[in-house]
DNA sequence: GTCTATAAGGTGATAGAC
DNA sequence: GTCTATCACCTTATAGAC
């Protein structure tokens, strides 16, 4: 059947998304994927012919989610609307996905060897619109004048610092992992950062 | 001589940060650290006994300047200065020390398997002292009320992120590198989000 | 399609000469 | 103190039975 085959590879995408944020690329061995995914090791390779093929299955299942987070920046004509909708969806990406956004962090973090070429370019692609998108904004007034890049590299490192870098918040917060309320927090003070901080405001 | 020693020493742990950095504990060869370092392999066993003590090294290495930089916001009573130095001092670590600030990244991102506990407890504590800070500040009304612990969650996400994701501001920018300007121009958006979206304002 | 048993390759660490 | 040559171990990947 055709269902087992897509039960078994949703399995082991899962567990090596798992795996592979805990550990790294380098230091993820196989096998533990097989065990968590509660199949056989040859499996894994009779599914994925590679370790490397794997891993790059895992960054793939994040990428989708990666580029719909940029649609609110382009759909929205209102900045503070766009904004605010832009800061829950990458939030929501951090909730959501935290394994496979952690192995994404990662494998940027290390230059992106194993990043299939046509993802940079979409990526790069939703970047310059979303760019333009901002400096358009501020182009009608409806901004200060600030750096698009810049304001984006910073609204990225504020969102997904709560997938990547979990660890380093439950210890400060003291709690064993992340609840609804950091994020909601998190959302209501990067909002305000950026809409007082630029000065956002709605279309006459 | 103790020359030679202390030399030996700075050259593996200065090619060790950079070959940790670009491919995380796993991956790294201590012989690729040895070639950079222009030593033989056993040399770097014989200054430093393990290739994990020798990472651990390099963590060490950051910890200092890590906890140097939070004292603009513990010796200054106005916070706008408080703030302003921060930052600069959060973005002169990415400047100066990228390569040891990525492995420090990465360690924490994968639950700081490595990092030794009384570095874990010396942050904590700066952590719990700053966001006291912070707080006494909201306290006296000089700036708009602000969860501490998030506030710092975003600067630390903001600014490290020029160490960690040097790829991808680079491949934004367009840039070989991350020049002068990028960092100056982080610093005042930085600040600006801070200091107007937070509302902080001097002392009267 | 599934799994046991094994081969092939590579890396951390060291013995021992200088 | 320094370095060449080597060991011991571990992991990816597969051959071949079921």
């Amino acid at each position: 059947m055709a269902r087992i085959r897509e039960r078994n590879n949703e399995l082991i995408i899962e567990a090596a998304s798992k795996v592979f944020a805990e550990c790294g690329f380098a230091a993820t061995k196989t096998v533990d994927i097989a065990k968590l995914a509660g199949v056989p090791k040859p499996n894994v390779y009779y599914y994925f012919k590679s370790k490397e093929n794997l891993y790059r299955s895992v960054l793939e299942s994040i990428t989708q989610p990666l580029l719909q987070a940029s649609e609110p920046l382009l759909n929205n004509d209102d900045p503070v609307v766009a904004f605010k909708a832009y800061i829950r969806a990458k939030l929501q990406i951090s909730k959501q996905h935290p394994h496979a956004s952690k192995v994404f962090a990662s494998e940027i973090m290390h230059g992106a060897p194993h990043l299939p070429e046509d993802i940079k370019q979409q990526l790069m692609e939703q970047t310059r619109t979303s760019t333009a998108r901002i400096q358009s904004w501020i182009d009608q007034g409806l901004m200060a004048k600030v750096d698009p890049q810049h304001l984006l590299f910073s609204l990225w490192a504020s969102t997904q610092t709560y997938a990547d870098f979990d660890w380093q918040i439950t210890a400060v917060t003291g709690r064993d992992e992340l609840t609804d309320s950091d994020f909601e927090t998190a959302a209501s003070l990067i909002e305000q950062l950026v809409l007082k901080g630029c000065e956002v405001r709605s279309p006459a």
